[in-house]
DNA sequence: ATCCCGCGTG
DNA sequence: CACGCGGGAT
């Protein structure tokens, strides 16, 4: 109904925009996927709900960590701030404090759950908004997050297009490794006003099935009779950037500061730096001003404050976690 | 080493 | 548009 109906694929091809179209019979291949996800699928606890909270914890922690590791700490936040408005009373450093002992990595998206919650009470009066357009206005909710939770808790989104999304749509129906193109494919197939089955359907479907080593027979793969891939052999996927290492990286020292500061509530700077590295030398390669650098990015990104003491007559500064 | 349901900022 | 952002599991 929207824009270039079954047939797919921008038809002119002046930017080196490629050819690409869609089964005829879209309907058997949107059934096929919902009878299958139906059939079975894996059992999160964010699949029974349908609260827009509860979904938007589940999809920020999602972005980052294994599903399976997500369920715990999912239970755990919502025990702890069951409502919005119980998480926009939170303090940020316990906000922040709660994903690091979780280990569910980059601390921002704490920090940007909790300004979430506090705009929807400030901002939505305590409702989330029901539209992708609107969600997105939430800190850390970008066009992915949006639609998830527009799909999720209120029946109401677009096509989700994730890595999963790309994986299979490239495979399957040879759509070019193009944001615009996916988007495009991903909504042309999914049923209008299904958009929480066939959310969780098609991921479901990059979950499990189209993972990057197919296991199309094993599960059952509902496409397999319009699928590319699995005629052609060549399971081949978009790339994926790939990150650099993780050890000895910034981000490995930001996450022992935030982690130590969870501990200590509040520690002199030298003191710090001989916590997070054991070559840690006031003067040396990796001092004060290697640690002060890392720290003031904390202090940007408003996960940490450098202060003065509080006590005595002192003039060496101390580090915590923002409250 | 590589993977894992993106997003905000410069 | 490129870049930085955590860390457990395998």
């Amino acid at each position: 109904m929207s824009e270039s109906d079954g047939d797919g694929g921008a038809g002119a091809d002046t930017d080196g925009g490629e050819e690409w179209t869609l089964p005829d019979d879209l309907e058997s291949v949107q059934e096929a996927l919902i009878a299958w996800y139906e059939g079975d699928h894996r059992e999160f606890p964010w699949r029974r709900t349908d609260d827009p909270y509860e979904i938007l914890v589940s999809e920020v922690m999602s972005q980052q960590t294994q599903l399976d590791r997500v369920v715990s700490a999912w239970e755990a936040f919502l025990e702890r701030w069951p409502t919005t408005a119980e998480l926009a009373d939170a303090d940020r450093a316990d906000v922040v404090g709660f994903w690091t002992d979780h280990s569910l990595g980059y601390n921002n998206r704490a920090k940007y759950l909790h300004e979430a919650a506090a705009q929807v009470e400030t901002e939505y009066d305590g409702e989330f908004p029901t539209e992708p357009d609107e969600l997105q206005e939430l800190m850390g909710v970008g066009p992915y997050t949006a639609n998830a939770v527009a799909s999720f808790a209120f029946n109401n989104g677009d096509a989700v297009v994730d890595t999963n999304v790309k994986r299979v749509t490239y495979r399957t129906f040879s759509i070019p490794d193009d944001d615009a193109a996916f988007e495009s494919a991903a909504n042309d197939l999914m049923p209008d006003g299904e958009s929480r089955v066939w959310n969780n359907a098609i991921m479901e479907l990059g979950g499990v099935a189209c993972t990057q080593t197919p296991r199309c027979d094993e599960v059952g793969c509902p496409w397999r009779e319009w699928c590319g891939a699995y005629a052609s052999g060549d399971f081949t996927a978009p790339d994926v950037p790939t990150q650099p290492s993780f050890e000895g990286s910034r981000r490995q020292f930001r996450g022992r500061v935030i982690g130590t500061l969870r501990e200590y509530d509040e520690l002199e700077l030298d003191t710090l730096g001989h916590r997070i590295r054991v070559d840690y030398a006031p003067g040396g390669e990796y001092g004060r001003e290697w640690l002060t650098g890392l720290l003031t990015d904390l202090e940007d990104d408003g996960l940490v404050d450098i202060d003065d003491p509080e006590s005595g007559a002192e003039d060496e500064l101390v580090a915590r976690l923002r409250r």
